[in-house]
DNA sequence: CTGAAAGCGCTTACAG
DNA sequence: CTGAAAGCGCTTACAG
């Protein structure tokens, strides 16, 4: 079944292609009647307009493309969504692929959406991205803004959560909870989050007067193996850690499973504070104490800069950076800790 | 910055569009020196082909779409996964929207998606989606598969699990356990998985020779608020229930938070059983028994079911069906019974 | 208010 | 092996 053209239908409804066309797109003052009979033969032929004419005439689309780089972390869950809420109220369709933290993915993805000549593109860039990559994207012309993380070397938007100040809290926390020898298990350096966090933690250490000890400092991706790793070696040490610092969700399951698997109890011989919360964690066992991020607003955001971006091309560009929320459950001690101290 | 066209790379080569296009396409053989001059051009002016206008000439794609009913949902995390490292072993694209369980969502993403002219489209539906939409989408030409979930009166290839058998073990399993007041918690009969976990859940009771109650049978979405108030008005039955069997893994959550807002304890005092497995669910308290979907597979063979159908357009439709697995952990009580049964 | 015509950026017979 | 030309399905000045 060929589908019908623009043409089949002008032809059917007896008028030129122009009107069809103007039917379509609900141009100034058409003839009633004409409008009629062009939407009769519309829905008689079952006539579905082809975008990529149409866009090849009028580059002005109505899709954003997002490049989420692991669509398997659900810490991405709940921003997508809030991305596709604001995209959805400016009448904006979202279509979505995942890198997979891959760069090779990332740039294929890449070409398809500039190929597809997107509105706009919001991308979470994988780790290792190249600011040279970015700047080539910069020169396609096509409006993006950077999500989550950003990449040294760029000017562009960046929508993004304090991830120093949230490690920072976390790590305090564990510090005035009497912990000294806290630990850390990070996604390694190569991406911007895991910087900061590392900053965080650093910071925190120093402001409660705790000697930085890099040989508690473990590094790895941001799966659940790679942490489940990261903890073995961690806990190897001589001088045991009292506290673990986990700088997201999957890598907080990791040390988690590691810190069992030798049948060490969470928060009676270590304690555990994650960054990222995720809906379940007040039911697991421990409740997890956890950095949340603002991922709804988060996604929210990213559509607002990109939107504004594309109304005014070349306005400085921003880095809009919102602010976490410590919530305290189990896994850091608090009860223990209280109660002790009482 | 205006993006360069073919056109500008023929002349700044000094060679035809049509020798541009071979080169760009690895057509036929080319001479050396003019590829060269080609790509150089191309290298200088960074030019990006127009997918739009590449696509209106010859309208094949390497694109496929994927339209997901919910992404909040972690089970269509692994799933998209596998669907996704499926296509990419055969140089395919996946770009993805999410209907968001909603009727008009769906339509929009649809017509996005048929307007963009994929390769082909696979469509986790909706609930109360018609079969009318459906076979207008069967009219359009392009080829689509059903995923997870399947619509009645429409003739399309489906990728789905064995809801029926999962329900019916998960359910036989707390019965062998001893239980006879089993509630469910279901999500609503206007699509094909809860209409198929109920029948399994009917088939069992039979089976154990326990008579149906549909005072002990709930409905609510997919949401863990729906089986938050469904499990409220359960466990208000003046006759309670032993174990509760939960129809999907948001609902899970919904159930077990239900049952401590009361002061319940899972398994003593109610069992829990759900259908979805998520790779936490064992650091949950307590560990959760559940049915295991195989979600990497399901999303495998959503793409080799399309591609098959874009390589043979009228082959007959089929259903491939696969094999859930459930996994014991604390929830359902096992230990509990076999305790009391030694 | 409506139509004829040009053109968006490509690809592909058709000649040569 | 290479180029001139037609055309994919639309939209948008330009006339009238």
């Amino acid at each position: 079944m060929a589908t019908a053209t623009l043409r089949d239908v002008a032809k059917f409804a007896n008028v030129s292609e122009a009107t069809v066309s103007r039917v379509l797109n609900n141009h100034a003052s058409v003839n009633e009647v004409l409008r009629e009979r062009v939407n009769h033969a519309i829905e008689i032929l079952n006539y579905q307009p082809n975008r990529a004419a149409r866009r090849l005439r009028s580059p002005s689309s109505s899709v954003i493309g997002l490049i989420i780089s692991d669509i398997e972390n659900p810490f991405f869950l709940s921003l997508i969504r809030g991305l596709e809420d604001a995209a959805y109220a400016q009448k904006m369709n979202v279509i979505l692929c995942n890198s997979d933290e891959d760069l090779k993915k990332q740039a294929r993805y890449l070409d398809v959406m500039t190929a597809e000549r997107v509105a706009g593109l919001i991308l979470v860039p994988s780790p290792g991205t190249k600011a040279t990559t970015l700047r080539s994207l910069l020169q396609t012309g096509i409006p993006f803004t950077l999500l989550d993380r950003f990449v040294d070397g760029v000017d562009a938007d960046v929508a993004k959560v304090d991830n120093i100040g949230g490690a920072y809290n976390a790590v305090k926390h564990a510090a005035e909870l009497g912990y000294s020898r806290i630990g850390a298990v990070i996604n390694s350096g190569n991406i911007s989050t895991g910087v900061e966090r590392y900053e965080g933690y650093v910071k925190a250490l120093g402001n409660a007067n705790i000697p930085l000890d890099s040989n508690i400092v473990k590094y790895g991706d941001f799966s659940v193996e790679s942490a489940f790793k990261a903890t073995q070696e961690l806990i190897s040490q001589p001088n045991p850690v009292e506290a673990i610092f986990a700088a997201n969700n999957l890598m907080s399951l990791g040390v988690l499973r590691a810190l069992r698997d030798v049948g060490k109890r969470v928060p009676e011989d270590v304690a555990l504070i994650g960054f990222d919360d995720m809906p379940w964690l007040s039911e697991f066992s421990p409740p997890l104490t956890a950095v949340a991020q603002p991922s709804y607003e988060l996604g929210q955001e990213a559509i607002h800069l990109l939107l504004r971006r594309i109304a005014q091309p070349s306005a400085p560009t921003r880095t809009v950076t919102l602010q976490t929320r410590l919530i305290i459950r189990q896994s850091c001690g608090v009860q223990l800790r209280r109660n002790k101290g009482s």
